[in-house]
DNA sequence: TCAAATATGTTATATTATAACAAACGTTAT
DNA sequence: ATAACGTTTGTTATAATATAACATATTTGA
């Protein structure tokens, strides 16, 4: 069993970026940003996230198809996700709220479905945009 | 100012499709579905999906890019959208809770930010295919 | 050291979504 | 009525996002 502690050559490549930007990738703008060091193809990149992903380093933000780091140490698994993010500067934070977590981890469907794993996405206007 | 209380051509051929189905509907499949009435292109459709999310007539599942007719009569500005899906059949079902809606509603960003909308997405097996 | 699993490189293609522009349609105010 | 306005439609083209398929290389571990 390939518990993957360690990464891969792009994998961290791929995670360096991620953890360096500001805001929420793009796949294809990590794409373009890592063809100076060898990768070329739409693929290496995607692979990558895949795994990031699975792993817990790194979270999709769903709406915006756009990757950001993971900023929580409670999430490894990305099992129960929450993120604010601004309409209109595009920024993304990553929401780790103890009661929010468990409220929803402990939420059940009335029509019996357990719940393995939630995302939730707030939106509204960051404070620094209501501003300007 | 245009109050849509009532649907174009477009948007209720499209409107009608979402609400027969069984399920989540992409895009491209609504096009395919509906070439026989005269809608050819992508743009119709995408037009057609932009005005009927904000009509709160339907919603987008976001990690599915697929599209579900609203079945609650709370959301009519897709405010504040639930749901619970299911990664072994692919169904989707709208939550309508109304202690959950008002907890997320509620709830503030510590930094200061207001929201004005979310969109939380549930995973699990549902009932129907646990039993496989 | 050999087999299995994981990761990579590469080309091609599928899927999802928007841009841009012209024409038709439906209101409403004059 | 008719001009003016906003909205909807039709259409062609293209952008952006994501996966398929296959060959090779590298790592892991029995
Ligand atoms: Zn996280
Ligand atoms: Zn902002
Ligand atoms: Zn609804
Ligand atoms: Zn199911």
């Amino acid at each position: 069993m390939a518990r993957a502690q360690t990464l891969s050559r792009n994998q961290q490549i791929v995670l360096d970026i991620i953890q360096k930007a500001k805001g929420p990738l793009k796949a294809y703008s990590i794409l373009f940003n890592v063809q100076k060091k060898g990768i070329k193809a739409p693929q290496q990149i995607y692979r990558a996230l895949d795994k990031l992903i699975g792993m817990g380093k790194i979270h999709k933000i769903e709406s915006k198809n756009a990757f950001v780091a993971c900023r929580s140490s409670d999430c490894e698994i990305s099992k129960a996700t929450a993120f604010s993010i601004c309409e209109s500067c595009e920024m993304v934070d990553e929401i780790s709220d103890t009661k929010l977590s468990k409220y929803l981890s402990g939420f059940n469907h009335k029509k019996g479905m357990k719940f393995k794993r939630f995302n939730l996405e707030f939106f509204g206007i960051c404070k620094k945009c209501k501003k300007d």
